[in-house]
DNA sequence: CCCTACGTCTGT
DNA sequence: ACAGACGTAGGG
């Protein structure tokens, strides 16, 4: 691996945001690499966190070239950026659990290996600012800083961060849409990332990359080749097995290497393991929903997004009817909506590394892995397709990978 | 108006 | 089969 490394995981510079704007954290800023900038308070900080951004984007954009060649690479994560912007934005993270977010969230393959690497990843942009340079603390250094004694329980922060564009570009342009989505949309949710206490060394021990839970449950744990998981894992869990059951309880913050989306699920999934899992979600959601509500029918509601929308969606069905089929047999196309239900459509955040995420400017299409199992089959066809909305098989999502 | 993402076409 | 790109539906 050593060689291979090539996931960043960046800092969290969410947390330094975080702190910065509001949170007097624990965090030294210095740790979160811009020295210099780090300190600064106030809006001026996202300002130049923009500016920065596209920096990076350039970094990225060959980082990820360059890195591919693993999948480790976590290029981009612009959605997950955006998640994690929202999060962040929205949320009133603790700083601390800011933190540990960014830093996991980093890197969606492992920071552990990959750390080292490059810091510029789109992720990681989005997370905090990616440090431009040396000063990568890697997880080495702060991860465990971060939080775990520190994290307190939720200070509700209403930093508004947007982060703008986020990183996401992938590949520079990219970021713009999604990425710079999330951006756009600062909410201020709350994000009780509280979980208070977890403990979550930010390296996972295991693969450190996702969440235990991923590739503890039987279905969940897809590594990848290198032992990471994969970055499918975000989401997925299906109803019982990964999500629900638990990876995130406290492992799955632990587990921390993981990709920022990870987190996100985590809590919302677990609902266990963090406080307040639904607000996770209620921050994505708050947005679009990161997607529609990923969350699994069952435990939460999702308002608003997927099923809202759909209203037809339901749950595997293909909403193709609903809207508008009415209108004659020819349906027309509607477009049809995500189910909602399947694992990639509860994964809260973009991989960053399939090429849908990578090329979502000009592909405008999402996350492979975030692809909704019923949207892949074919509308008609499908035969049938309104199976099982509630558990897909978390493996499917892997597929796309590998 | 903007963003996201579905559907589709095309090229490999 | 997959990737890239485009048009555009749909939602905020």
């Amino acid at each position: 691996m050593s060689g291979m490394t090539s996931g960043v995981c960046v800092e969290s510079d969410l947390s330094s945001m975080l702190q910065r704007s509001s949170a007097p954290s624990h965090h030294h800023p210095n740790h979160h690499g811009y020295g210099s900038q780090g300190q600064v308070s106030g809006l001026a900080p996202m300002l130049d966190y923009t500016t920065e951004m596209d920096r990076y984007r350039s970094s990225i954009a060959t980082f990820y070239k360059t890195n591919v060649n693993m999948n480790m690479n976590v290029t981009n994560f612009p959605q997950s950026a955006k998640l994690a912007a929202r999060l962040a934005a929205a949320a009133p993270i603790f700083p601390p659990a800011a933190a540990r977010l960014g830093a996991m969230a980093t890197a969606p393959w492992g920071c552990h290996d990959n750390m080292n690497m490059n810091m510029n990843h789109p992720a990681a942009m989005f997370w905090g600012r990616p440090k431009p340079v040396a000063t990568a603390p890697t997880h080495h250094h702060h991860h465990p800083s971060a939080t775990p004694g520190h994290m307190t329980s939720s200070h509700p922060h209403s930093s508004s961060m947007h982060q703008s564009s986020g990183g996401p570009g992938g590949g520079g342009t990219g970021g713009g849409s999604e990425g710079g989505g999330a951006e756009k949309h600062g909410h201020t949710a709350s994000l009780p990332v509280s979980q208070g206490t977890a403990h979550h060394h930010p390296i996972a021990p295991s693969n450190g990359n996702f969440l235990p839970g991923y590739s503890g449950g039987a279905d969940c744990g897809v590594m990848n080749k290198q032992g990471h998981a994969h970055p499918d894992m975000m989401g997925l869990s299906e109803g019982g097995n990964c999500n629900g059951g638990g990876v995130m309880s406290g492992g799955f913050l632990g587990g921390l290497g993981l990709p920022p989306g990870v987190i996100v699920m985590a809590m919302g999934s677990a609902g266990g393991g963090i406080s307040d899992a639904s607000s996770a979600f209620q921050m994505t959601s708050g947005q679009r929903a990161l997607t529609d509500c990923q969350q699994h029918t069952n435990s939460s509601p999702c308002p608003s997004s997927s099923s809202p929308s759909s209203s037809g969606v339901t749950a595997g069905g293909v909403s193709l009817s609903s809207s508008s089929s009415s209108s004659s047999g020819t349906v027309a196309k509607r477009k049809r909506k995500r189910c909602g239900v399947c694992g990639p459509c509860r994964r809260l955040i973009n991989c960053g590394v399939c090429s849908s995420c990578r090329n979502r400017k000009t592909g405008h299409q999402i996350c492979k892995f975030r692809k909704c199992e019923e949207l892949k089959k074919k509308p008609g066809g499908g035969g049938g397709v309104l199976e099982r909305p509630p558990s897909v098989p978390a493996g499917e999502a892997f597929r796309w990978f590998f």
